[in-house]
DNA sequence: GCGACAG
DNA sequence: ATCTTGTCGC
């Protein structure tokens, strides 16, 4: 079952000023170093969706076998949406209703992969991170587009990438999954390196430009086509 | 002050 | 995120 240390919890209805304030506290519990099992048997994908006009928030974790990547059980929890669409504070928006989801699981992921970013974030401390940081479970965040940073150009083959880069630091890096597609966005959230993360998207990835992991996630929480 | 801005 | 058809390219 999941269990939050009460130590680090909090409230999820705050002003962005506090909002503010929580990640800034929270940002020091982020293990950027590998704490993960050495042999992984269960990866996840987390997304969210949203129903009637943003009033309901609706989370999907949908948790696959790996490295074969087919989907043992999946979960999905809806509550009212509360938070607003503040870019730098999405967290606050998702996060509620993704520990839902997560609490409905039979058993928890070795390593969850969040739609958006981790560390790759002004205050360093992205939606990957706030889910890691609370549940101790590893987490990566893998973002469609870039929110901060700069890089230069990813290499076109499959697996190429280079770094994501902030006032000097390296945030985090922008992959190549496939030939010819546009590249995705990967960070760390917590308990996991930046090369084993790359390895582990990749590892994720099968003939399409997002992970297996995020693609059933999608899938699940926008009610789209697709048998499971 | 003017843009940029995860989902 | 969500609203939405056809269309360009491999």
């Amino acid at each position: 079952m999941l269990t939050i240390n009460p130590t680090i919890a909090h409230a999820w209805d705050v002003p962005i000023a506090q909002a503010r304030d929580i990640q800034l506290a929270l940002k020091e519990k982020v293990i950027r170093q590998d704490r993960l099992k050495k042999t992984l048997s269960r990866v996840a994908g987390v997304d969210v969706g949203f129903e009637d006009n943003g009033k309901i928030t609706r989370a999907a974790v949908a948790v696959l076998d790996f490295p074969s990547l087919e989907l043992m059980e999946y979960a999905i929890a809806r509550r009212d949406t509360r938070f607003p669409y503040v870019p730098g504070y999405l967290s606050f928006r998702e996060t509620p209703a993704v520990l839902d989801a997560l609490q409905k699981l039979s058993q928890l992921p070795e390593v969850l992969l969040c739609d958006g970013q981790g560390v790759a974030h002004p205050r360093r401390f992205g939606l990957a991170c706030h889910i890691g940081v609370l549940t101790e479970i590893p987490t990566i965040g893998v973002a469609k587009t870039r929110f901060i940073g700069t890089h230069a150009t990813v290499p076109e083959e499959k697996g190429g990438y280079v770094s994501l880069m902030d006032h000097g630091e390296e945030i985090g890096a922008v992959l190549r999954t496939r030939k010819g597609v546009k590249p995705v966005y990967v960070s760390i959230g917590h308990r996991i390196s930046l090369p084993t993360a790359i390895h582990l998207v990749m590892q994720c990835v099968t003939k399409y430009r997002l992970p297996e992991t995020t693609r059933w996630s999608d899938r699940i929480a926008s009610n789209k086509t697709g048998d499971y």
